[in-house]
DNA sequence: ATGATAGATGGCACTGAGTGTCATTGTCAA
DNA sequence: TTGACAATGACACTCAGTGCCATCTATCAT
């Protein structure tokens, strides 16, 4: 649990986009790499609960002290890039039609998010790590509420009635959940692109939904 | 983050359903309820980030450690009950039809697990601390998460094809959101049943995902 | 170049969650 | 009553996370 006792931290000049000399900045991201490439490679070989923080900061080469400078927890190192899907999905509702349905930003947002996670580094890995590891599923899902949050006013804009933007919150959690159903298939599938695998699981659950016969292997057509 | 570094905990009889002295049995739950309660109302005092567990046991009139007797973490005060859910999930996916198209299943799961848990003990003060805290939601998500992965596996076996499958997470995750919305306009709207508030949602979530006009508020046809 | 400055690091001590162990107290059944 | 066993409290311990400060290093003005 987070224990936010008082200010943010001292550390290193907070990689806010505010202009940094070259030189320091460049250490920031070689220690910030180090740190996130060590820790990645210790929650694959032992799993994500059973790696301590001084393990990290041992096969970084760095304190104990230095490690929480530039994360905030162990869960931070699980959450790299996720605020930036803030930005991405308030750009996905800016860009789209004022009158598009809530399925229809559902679809451009997920596939969107999915093909920015996809493209992160060692972003299989990371899918690896929470496919096996409970904690580090958790410490995702601590960042991608907010994310939720961002995503659920994006709905309420485009429902209709008072009554129907209660229901944005299922839309914003069913985008979420879709990306993760991507990602995850992505990361079986052996070396499919995101984007057939976005098409092929949004797809499928689109058919789903309808209740109608998808094309798909087996589809026998059942009338409730 | 959860530290599960060996066994479970010695602790009082688990409650695992084995018969218990009655005598025994009965402090058991005296204890149990003093911790809830007090930990409820310091949550509701002081945001549920800024007690500490001493605090909640000083109220309570026990020690430090019987805490632990009792509850797993801070976090699992805000669980409560939810690991009855996982029962539930199930019960409703074996009452249901076999050929029910998934988005029936969500629309029963959803009503069935926002009603048990409205009918929960101090439910609403539950959901005020969440909207309240967000250390609190993380805590709650933190064993839905559990209950997720049943209810993918229940709608698994609705979904037709193969690739169909692949999407039983969203819908999973449709579901808890869907509970969370209810139970979030059932705490705001004064005094209303559950179970109106529960046709309320899920009807304009419906209507939403159609994209047709609705009969309520507002509702202006306007084709994409 | 050189020295002042500001940022980065490491060490240390501290809070607080969570756990193991054990001596003590209380309940139950014979 | 007494022996077995469950519950409690006290203590010590690990580990995450934070504040503080001394030290070191890159940057920049002179």
């Amino acid at each position: 649990m987070k224990r936010p006792r008082t200010a943010p931290a001292p550390g290193p000049k907070a990689a806010g986009g505010a202009s940094l000399p070259p030189l320091r900045e460049k250490k920031q991201e070689l220690v910030r790499t180090a740190l996130r490439d060590a820790a990645l490679d210790l929650f694959l070989e032992k799993g994500f609960e059973a790696v301590r923080v001084e393990e990290i900061t041992a096969r970084a080469g760095v304190s104990r002290r230095t490690f929480f400078r530039y994360f905030a927890s162990k869960d931070d190192l699980m959450a790299h890039g996720v605020d930036e899907f803030r930005e991405v999905v308030r750009r996905v509702a800016e860009d789209s039609p004022r009158n598009i349905r809530p399925l229809e930003l559902f679809r451009r947002t997920a596939a969107e998010v999915a093909r920015i996670s996809a493209a992160a580094p060692r972003s299989k890995d990371v899918v690896r790590i929470i496919l096996a590891s409970p904690g580090a599923r958790m410490a995702q899902m601590t960042r991608v509420a907010a994310v939720e949050d961002v995503l659920e006013k994006a709905f309420r804009s485009r429902c209709r009635g008072r009554e129907e933007r209660k229901a944005a919150g299922i839309f914003a959690a069913m985008t979420l959940a879709a990306v993760g159903a991507i990602l995850r298939e992505w990361c079986l599938a052996d070396g499919a692109r995101v984007e057939r695998i976005t098409e092929q699981v949004l797809g499928a659950f689109e058919r789903s939904l309808a209740g109608a016969a998808g094309k798909g292997a087996g589809g026998r057509c059942k009338s409730a």
